[in-house]
RNA sequence: GUGAUUGUAGCUCAGCUGGUUAGAGCGCCGGAUUGUGGUUCCGGAGGUCGCGGGUUCGAACCCCGUCUUUCACCCCA
């Protein structure tokens, strides 16, 4: 059988898992600095959990589990011949695999809500899956990094997450542009346009404006079927630029878009204190597809990469209470891992340092000679040196060769001369230099 | 889910208009060279041409299906 990968899937070697954890150190630094602590939950959950909190879209891309017994006896001959894919699938599926991080933590919450002092703030870093096709940056199995709290509706906590944002930003290199916008603003447009039963609809066709132009979005608002006299009035704000000024008089009438707007310029006038590199702009398009939010939303671009988000995030009044828990708010962020990598490899933002320490290689020169080197090996392992011993006494030119594709920097040679010695002769693989060492010598050497 | 695109040795790729036994470079293994590598030279192994069907005297090449790759749309990190 030839070895292949399923779909959307890769393999990570040495030293693309050194970078992902370079990342991955970054976050969690700044992460537990702010007092988050770490959860993890399952891969899978039961299928109802994650069903319905995603839009249609979404739940049609969540991977569902077959049942592992025999599912068939289940399906009654009706449904079967009507081939329903919706209801057949619960009846085959009763499990899936997660699809992101924040709805298991919304259940995590409710499940432990004796155990845990709220506000609660964790931090979460695993693989989230979805039945997508693969593209440039685009995968069906990745990591997310999750911050979030629940338990407060204070907008501090919305300031807090867009420095966590721009920190963790700074400290990779990786230029980034914060875009925020509020679900409340994007609901009074739609509240005082007479449209909120199309809202979605509507910031669908909102959300590709620096993709399609403002004629596409009302050619796309046409096209959704939204009210033309609305629709004309949408234009007319479009042409005459929807600022938060602009809206403030646009949105008088809505209670809701007024206390968006409220929110939002406390979150941006407190936010942009002591902003490092990134920048932090107020969009009107930005609407995320997930309909959980109810306030602030957040997604992040990085700076000179043709690259989807490498994070986004928002609060979400009552994800909660489909647990069971009301009246708990939360509010979260997440780190795209695999495209931030892709990002800092291709404008070359990863540090030296990420790749392998300095080691050192005993060469095998035969049993008793191997001994012997064993003995150093543990005595350099011991002082917290990076060393091994060549398991087999092959010939020279196999261990130097393998020493050169491992990239070890020293090979050690313990012959039958040496055996006895206080001092064995040490060979600098880079410049063919060959000395003399003794234990502590060798341990300075090798430690740099 | 829609529309394109890709698949030949471990890797990167040639392979003419359909015509004998499918090639190269790199890598791998062995030797020149039994305790000092990277160079060089010599030899060797390694291929169901993604898979299944069809057309043809004959298919890596043409047709259909399918899987896979990459890309765009949708959506998203």
């Amino acid at each position: 059988m030839k070895p292949s990968l399923a779909k959307g899937t890769r393999d990570f070697s040495a030293i693309e898992v050194q970078k992902r954890q370079y990342i991955m150190n970054v976050l969690r630094e700044e992460f537990e600095l702010r007092g988050y602590d770490p959860i993890e939950t399952p891969s899978f959950e039961n299928l109802e959990t994650l069903t319905g909190k995603y839009g249609e879209e979404g739940d049609r891309l969540i991977f569902k589990i077959l049942r592992s017994g025999d599912f068939t006896s289940k399906i009654d001959e009706g449904a079967w011949a009507n081939k329903d894919a919706k209801t057949l699938g619960a009846k085959v599926a009763d499990k899936a695999l997660r699809y992101d991080l924040t709805v298991p933590f919304a259940r995590y919450v409710v499940q432990h809500q004796n155990e845990i002092a709220f506000p609660f703030k964790r931090y979460q870093m695993q693989p989230v899956w979805r039945a997508d096709r693969p593209q440039k940056g685009r995968f069906r199995e990745f990591y997310q990094c999750d911050a979030d709290v629940v338990g407060s509706d204070s907008l501090w906590q919305e300031v807090e997450l867009i420095h966590l944002y721009d920190a963790a930003f700074t400290r990779l290199g990786l230029g980034a542009t914060i875009k925020v916008n509020n679900r409340k603003i994007l609901a009074g447009m739609a509240e005082v346009l007479g449209i909120s039963d199309d809202f979605v609809a509507f910031t669908v066709a909102i959300d590709k404006l620096d993709k399609v132009g403002a004629s596409g979005v009302l050619d796309e608002m046409t096209k959704q079927g939204l009210n033309s006299t609305a629709i004309a009035t949408f234009g007319q704000w479009l042409e005459a630029g929807l600022t938060l000024e602009a809206l403030s008089a646009l949105l008088q009438d809505s209670e809701e878009g007024k206390i968006g707007l409220e929110e939002m310029n406390f979150v941006l006038t407190n936010a942009v204190e002591g902003l490092q590199d990134s920048r932090l702009v107020f969009d009107f398009t930005l609407a995320r597809g997930l309909n959980y939010y109810t306030g602030t939303i957040f997604e992040v671009a990085a700076d000179g990469v043709a690259m989807g988000s490498v994070g986004g995030g928002g609060r979400y009044a009552d994800l909660t209470s489909i647990f069971g828990l009301k009246n708990t708010s939360g509010v979260g962020i997440s780190f795209g891992l695999d495209r931030i990598y892709l990002c800092l490899e291709e404008l070359d933002l990863f540090p030296e340092a990420v790749a392998g320490k300095a080691s050192i290689l005993f060469a095998n020169f035969g049993e008793a000679e191997a001994a012997s080197a064993y003995g150093w090996v543990q005595k350099l392992v011991a002082n917290g040196v990076r060393a091994e011993l060549y398991p087999d006494a092959a010939k020279l030119k196999k261990q130097f060769d393998f020493a050169d594709k491992k990239q070890v920097p020293y090979m050690a040679m313990v012959g039958t001369n040496e055996m006895a010695a206080d001092a064995i002769p040490v060979k600098n693989l880079a410049t063919g230099a060959q000395e003399s060492k003794t234990l502590e010598e060798i341990i300075a050497l090798v430690r740099g």
